[in-house]
DNA sequence: CGGAGTTGCAACACGTATGACGCATGTGAT
DNA sequence: ATCACATGCGTCATACGTGTTGCAACTCCG
């Protein structure tokens, strides 16, 4: 009995604690997004804590750091993974990827483009979802819909400007499906008019 | 007499002191390229002077930064106005300011990408060549070599960072006019199989 | 009420980047 | 040789960011 009621404690103290946590976490990333060499003074500032709060949390810069990544790189892979299948049309799946993908980096910019982290398992996870990314502009391009002769590292070098681009931009009145749309638009047809959308 | 030998003379050091101050641009482009949070110390052993002569030629690290941000956007202004032209097909020129643009910003990469200086001419000047660009873009839908229904603030977008991948990215084997012409074509035509590049 | 846990606040030590000196040296022009 | 100028070197003061610690106050639970 003491220890359900120990557990108990424990667990709404670990539930203020985790959410302290996310605080932090989400206003270093408002603040690194606007200046990278912001100092954990305003960093703290911006969630509402005292610095010594922070440090507390973090033991150093670069493991808050580290953990942005490492939280951002989470989100980014399930993004990538609940959207991806094999069964759905081609079209669709790069459809949805790209939505979701562009829901997280809206959101985790700054994280998200830590791709180099100390942390091996952030490393393994980015390059774990390039080889998805590969894998579906391979499927993409043997079902037709890429032109045989693409160069799939341009292409997913591309995609991943494209990505930047559409998720930094001032598109406050666009959402991520109609971005993801224009995007993929984008990357399959450019803005040509000999070689339009409906063209065939 | 004293006058001219004064003026060969100061001709002369004013030429040194220029070339200096070059050296210490290019080795503050390079080293800030690959750590914006590098240290005066080591832009000055990049140079291959002492950080005192550094100091000496720009008072302060902000002042630096300022410099280098005016030398590269007066390049980047001089690639666009020597390229652009009304006279040649619009193809032609926007192949031709594309690769002169790369040529610069292959060079100055960190330069280039401080749009907003401190100096208020940098951004004057940033803003111009901004709407030259647009200005081409317009022409370019007008000769129905885009769309018609073309948003041309994305397109432009879309242009901007294709230039930013294609002159970062590690494509040493390619030359500045074989990037610009993979760069055109993919903003032109996208990868789509449907509407590849010969399609009529 | 009493205890565990967390936070804010103030202060501290430490390292590093910055910017400004003065002085000696070297180089090119007269 | 002499002068003007730029550079390198050593030194200094200063500011800032980082990381740690001790202490008081607060909240929640038993």
């Amino acid at each position: 009995m003491g220890q359900r009621c120990s557990l108990v404690h424990v667990t709404k103290l670990r539930s203020d604690t985790e959410r302290t946590v996310r605080t932090i976490l989400e206003a270093a990333e408002r603040t690194f997004s606007r200046n990278p060499a912001a100092s954990m003074e305003q960093v703290a500032e911006a969630a509402g804590v005292a610095r010594t709060t922070v440090h507390r949390r973090f033991t150093s810069r670069d493991a808050l750091i580290d953990a942005m990544a490492a939280w951002a790189t989470r989100r980014f892979a399930e993004a990538v993974e609940s959207a991806y299948t094999t069964t759905a049309p081609v079209p669709v799946t790069l459809h949805q990827v790209t939505a979701n993908v562009l829901r997280v980096k809206i959101d985790w910019g700054y994280a998200m483009s830590r791709t180099t982290s100390r942390d091996p398992e952030v490393a393994r996870v980015h390059s774990e979802v390039r080889g998805r990314c590969d894998e579906m502009f391979r499927r993409a391009r043997d079902a037709g819909l890429l032109r045989a002769d693409a160069d799939l590292d341009w292409v997913r070098r591309v995609y991943y400007a494209l990505i930047h681009e559409a998720a930094t931009g001032p598109d406050e009145d666009l959402d991520a499906d109609a971005l993801a749309t224009r995007l993929v638009d984008t990357l399959l047809h450019g803005f040509g008019a000999s070689a339009g959308r409906w063209a065939m």
